[in-house]
RNA sequence: GGUCUGGUAGUUCAGCUGGUUAGAAUGCCUGCCUGUCACGCAGGAGGUCGCGGGUUCGAGUCCCGUCCAGACCGCCA
């Protein structure tokens, strides 16, 4: 061993131990006859002392020559300080020095390996390794360990079973796009990497596995977003002989541990709401139930009195922000802004100030009479003081529109505080929705999903309302996890091929082994994939799963340090049997 | 595929309505300093203003194109 101490661990108990400490220069303090320097290794900093007179010259001379991040070793004698520092554990101690080795030289950092670094993201991720020595991301990194460790720990004594499913498998047209892999053996077939285990994890409920569990890499070829990363990670999760409530309670259980454990939170037991109640409430399928602010539909209260945009409306509704009756002009044309921006598509925006001194003004004065804006303000169970916004048109664009305004709105209220946590199950998903680019119905959560058995009758007449048992964990307003109970017969995994549009033909190309276990005595069995970076984020206060994966990829699905993606020799490409 | 924001010293940024020699902080180098811990003080070096074109007497600044980065929409069963 290069030490015999970390940088963490030395204590004034530990003075006058002759010690060996090894690590990097995070920085020097050069008081001319006397020199400190900061030794940092993973666990902490421990400050080292030359003295003009006591230590050796070229001793001296040797520490001064080290510069910022050099590996050192060094042997001294614990010693407690003259002056202490109570901001650090190893505060009260230092290290007089008797002999250093400087283990390897260092360049000068492009950015200050500190927490708060100077360095931009662009850089950081260029030189990963070196933003890697900063605490702040250590920490996140740290902070995923545990989630792991707590994780396996739960489902292990809940007797699930870890099982590797591969990586090399088989491109199917359903979901997101394929990272595919050629092959060299067979010119002109190629693998796929999974966007999840699925058929792997069902194929093990038909070999009796029973309870299965895999923290596993994912891959889809999709565009990047600040929680989205092309290679991902689950916690795959799939279980046998159940119904819809075990699969909510068991994991249930599994993020209640995780709170406790790693965050030392009790968090209250999960609310449930079923889809369509999320969107008429809050216009998502992600709701953040941190706060309420539940949408009010004034549709009916609003016609026949000749204002356009209301008259021809399917859907009016609004939401009331507590104590923003006093907002500016100015403040609500940046809110008819933000609503019209192409990103959310707006036409306007409508607002209600209800005043303090009870009277109420609104941008429609025109056509509604004070007695009319009264009842409004009824419906919503608006206070004085309090502003209603209102979007109109078609129900399901409007009430997304109006989705991004309430966030925007619990921003702007503080009501979104990353410290206090709501989560939420969405229960009765619909089974498909209409592809208006492929003219046809996709399955909204995968088409092995069970469609809820008395809405298989509405299959051939009524697609979009039939319901899934599908359901999908929020935490605050963030999708962590999502699942089903799945189809586990023959006949019901080829009615649902049909209604996805595939030919019998297609369907047994790629799913006929999966058909074909399910007429092998396959057990009725469901499952759920949470999100493992986004938990991790989400545990850790932050928006951005990046510095939640040691190495991830920048905005374009590049690793700006590798320099990857990168093309490949032409021998390379020969053998592939590939040519560009 | 699209929208928006940004790109100026090693780094993070400022630079107004186009106008003399492009600034600050920090980092770096040199010197001084016996209790620092974001040490302090003095001095110094450091710039293809992303790249290409255009407008203009004159462009870091305006216009067009392009590249890079970030956020978002589409996409992500």
């Amino acid at each position: 061993m290069l030490r015999t101490h970390t940088c963490g661990e030395l204590r004034l108990t530990d003075a006058n131990k002759h010690v060996t400490l090894a690590g990097w220069v995070q920085r020097q303090r050069d008081k001319g006859s006397v020199l400190w320097i900061d030794l940092r290794d993973r666990y902490g900093i421990t400050q080292l002392i030359f003295e003009e007179g006591k230590t050796e010259a070229d001793l001296f001379q040797a520490g001064r020559s080290a510069g910022r991040e050099y590996v050192l070793q060094v042997e001294g004698v614990v010693t407690e300080r003259l002056s202490k520092n109570d901001k650090i554990p190893t505060g009260e101690i230092e290290l007089k020095v008797t002999k250093l080795t400087v283990l390897n030289a260092a360049k000068l950092p492009p950015f200050t390996i500190e927490d708060e670094t100077d360095g931009g993201d662009d850089l950081r991720m260029k030189y990963r390794y070196l933003d890697l020595r900063r605490t702040s991301v250590r920490e996140k990194l740290q902070l995923r360990h545990k989630m792991a460790q707590q994780t396996r720990a739960f489902l292990d004594a809940q007797d699930f079973i870890e099982v590797e499913t591969p990586v090399l498998i088989k491109s199917t047209p359903e979901g997101a796009r394929d990272f595919v892999v050629p092959s060299r053996v067979h010119h002109g077939e190629f693998y796929a990497l999974p966007q999840s285990p699925q058929t792997f994890k069902q194929l093990l409920m038909v070999s009796g596995f029973d309870r299965y569990y895999q923290i596993v890499k994912c891959f889809r070829d999709e565009d990047l977003r600040a929680d989205r990363q092309p290679e991902f990670t689950q916690i795959d999760c799939e279980m046998a002989f159940i119904t819809q409530e075990d699969i909510l309670n068991t994991f249930e259980g599994l993020i209640r541990h995780l709170f406790k454990n790693v965050k030392g939170i009790e968090l209250p037991s999960v609310q449930r709401m079923k889809y369509d109640e999320a969107m008429r409430l809050y216009g998502s399928d992600k709701p953040d139930t941190r706060f309420a602010m539940e949408f009010v539909e004034i549709t009916e209260l609003t016609k026949g009195k000749s204002f356009p945009v209301f008259e021809s409306a399917e859907l009016v509704v609004g939401i009331a922000a507590t104590g923003c009756a006093e907002y500016t002009r100015k403040q609500i044309d940046e809110l008819t802004e933000f609503v019209k921006r192409p990103q959310i598509g707006a036409k306007g925006l409508v607002y209600v100030q209800y005043k303090s001194d009870g009277s109420l003004k609104s941008s429609v004065d025109k056509f509604y009479s004070p007695e009319e804006l009264k009842a409004w303000a009824v419906k919503f169970k608006a206070q004085p003081g309090d502003l209603i916004l209102l979007l109109a048109g078609e129900t399901y664009t409007t009430r997304k529109q109006l989705n991004e305004l309430r966030l925007l709105m619990g921003d702007k209220l503080g009501l979104r505080d990353k410290t206090k946590f709501s989560a939420l199950w969405v229960l009765d998903f619909p089974l498909l929705e209409w592809n208006e680019e492929a003219k046809r119905y996709h399955a909204m959560h995968h088409p092995f999903t069970s469609p809820k058995p008395e809405d298989i009758k509405l299959l051939d007449t009524h697609p979009s309302d039939v319901r899934a048992n599908a359901y999908d964990m929020v935490i605050n307003g963030t999708e962590v996890g999502g699942g089903s109970i799945r189809i586990h017969d023959r006949a019901t995994q080829q009615m649902m091929f049909s209604h996805l549009g595939f030919t019998e033909e297609e369907a047994k190309k790629q799913f006929g082994f999966l058909m074909e276990a399910f007429e092998f005595g396959a057990p009725p069995h469901g499952g759920i994939a949470f999100g493992f970076d986004r938990l991790c984020s989400l545990f850790g206060g932050a928006d951005s799963i990046r510095d939640f994966i040691a190495f991830p990829k920048n905005n374009a699905g590049r690793d700006v340090m590798i320099d990857t993606p990168s093309t490949i020799s032409n021998e390379q490409l020969k053998e592939l049997g590939i040519k560009i």
